[in-house]
DNA sequence: CCAAGGGTAGCCATGTGCTT
DNA sequence: AAGCACATGGCTACCCTTGG
């Protein structure tokens, strides 16, 4: 069954992934990705029937932060070129015996400086739910895609590197007055106006700068987002770069990674082999239309298949694009029965 | 999925009093 | 005047909950 409806951020993210594959391919450049970007964005508003954001709050720190990035793209250092969506086979062992083979597509691979082989993954949603204590959920397909490239490319796990790149946020790096260097990470449409107090201080501590000098100033860089208007000795004490959140790789972490998925995998083909499992799923799980999940989020409650089967045809909205898919990872263990595929990856990964 | 708000713990800038 | 220890208030990060 297609339950590949989308919403507003697959949209978004699609695109922003296309864009910062073709920019580190090579195939375009950083102002006709920011461009392409700002197209984008001018067609979705003309378009009535796109998906749209539920507020206009979201929409606009959305757009606003990932048009700060664009418009800031750094591209990492590297030897040799970029990997995009590049296929990565992994293999585990299988809960009841055999293997469990997982093909899945990286985001960008690369070689850094020192020689270490980098795996990003770029997000473009908030920093909410890459807490600390979510984080060893939300990075196990990143760190299956890193026990895979172990195990193919024979790479020692410390010379694996694996991060989330969080594209709406960067990463401010700011002198304090006792000279150490500190790191704060904001939405990177804000930054400079959450640096207001900090700004305040070392502007006053400026003696050429009068207090009705010191207001404009701050207003004026507030609003370009920029210390560009700023002193030398002030813009010298603040930088940004990108917000990475760094995954640690180790081996005993691997290890029950795997067991955990292995385990995962069996109770998935049982959870399947109920019979009539339709039937069972809307008694246990029923759709409340109230829920904000079930509505709007959830693959099954969101399909056509389940609004046409019980008669929502008026909720069905528009299609902004049928062709995108976003298969990012088939289970090659099964690739004999491969039509559960796909549900394995999102109950393992969705 | 999102923002917002509350609570908490820890860090930092600042002021004060004291000493050298 | 400069250095130090300490208290204070402010700020921030982090986590969790709530509600749309």
């Amino acid at each position: 069954m297609d339950l590949d409806k989308g919403n507003v951020y697959s949209e978004y993210g699609t695109f922003t992934h296309d864009a910062l594959e073709k920019l580190l391919d090579g195939e375009t450049t950083k102002e006709q990705t920011l461009e392409n970007w700002q197209t984008y964005v001018a067609e979705w508003r003309n378009n009535p029937r796109a998906f749209q954001f539920d507020t206009s709050q979201i929409r606009d720190g959305y757009i606003n932060n990932l048009t700060e990035y664009f418009d800031n793209i750094t591209i990492p250092k590297h030897q040799g070129s970029f990997s995009n969506e590049k296929p990565v086979m992994t293999r585990i062992k299988g809960a009841n015996g055999g293997t469990e083979v997982f093909v899945g597509y990286i985001d960008t691979e690369y070689t850094d400086e020192d020689g270490n082989l980098v795996l990003v993954d770029y997000k473009t949603s908030s920093k909410s739910s890459f807490s600390k204590s979510k984080l060893p959920e939300k990075s196990r397909q990143l760190r299956l895609y890193a026990l895979g490239e172990h195990q193919t490319l024979d790479i020692p796990l410390d010379k694996i590197k694996c991060r989330f790149n969080m594209l709406k946020y960067c990463e401010v790096h700011f002198k304090q007055e006792n000279g150490k260097w500190k790191t704060s990470v904001q939405e990177r449409s804000k930054w400079v106006e959450k640096m207001k107090t900090k700004l305040t201080t070392k502007l006053r501590k400026d003696d050429d700068i009068q207090g009705f000098e010191m207001s404009e100033l701050l207003d004026k860089a507030i609003a370009a987002n920029s210390l560009a208007c700023m002193p030398k000795n002030i813009q010298d004490q603040f930088f940004i770069q990108d917000y990475l959140i760094e995954i640690d790789i180790n081996e005993d972490d691997l290890n029950e990674l795997a067991k955990e998925v292995a385990e995962k995998c069996r109770d998935i083909r049982s959870f399947e082999a109920i019979p009539n499992l339709e039937s069972y799923l809307e008694y246990t799980y029923p759709y409340d239309p109230d829920n904000y999940f079930d509505k709007k989020l959830c693959g099954y409650h969101t399909s056509d298949y389940f609004k046409e089967k019980e008669g929502l045809l008026e909720d069905i909205e528009p299609q902004a694009d049928l062709d995108k898919v976003n298969d990012d990872m088939v289970d090659f263990g099964d690739i004999f029965s491969s039509q559960e595929s796909d549900d394995v990856f999102n109950e393992l990964f969705g």
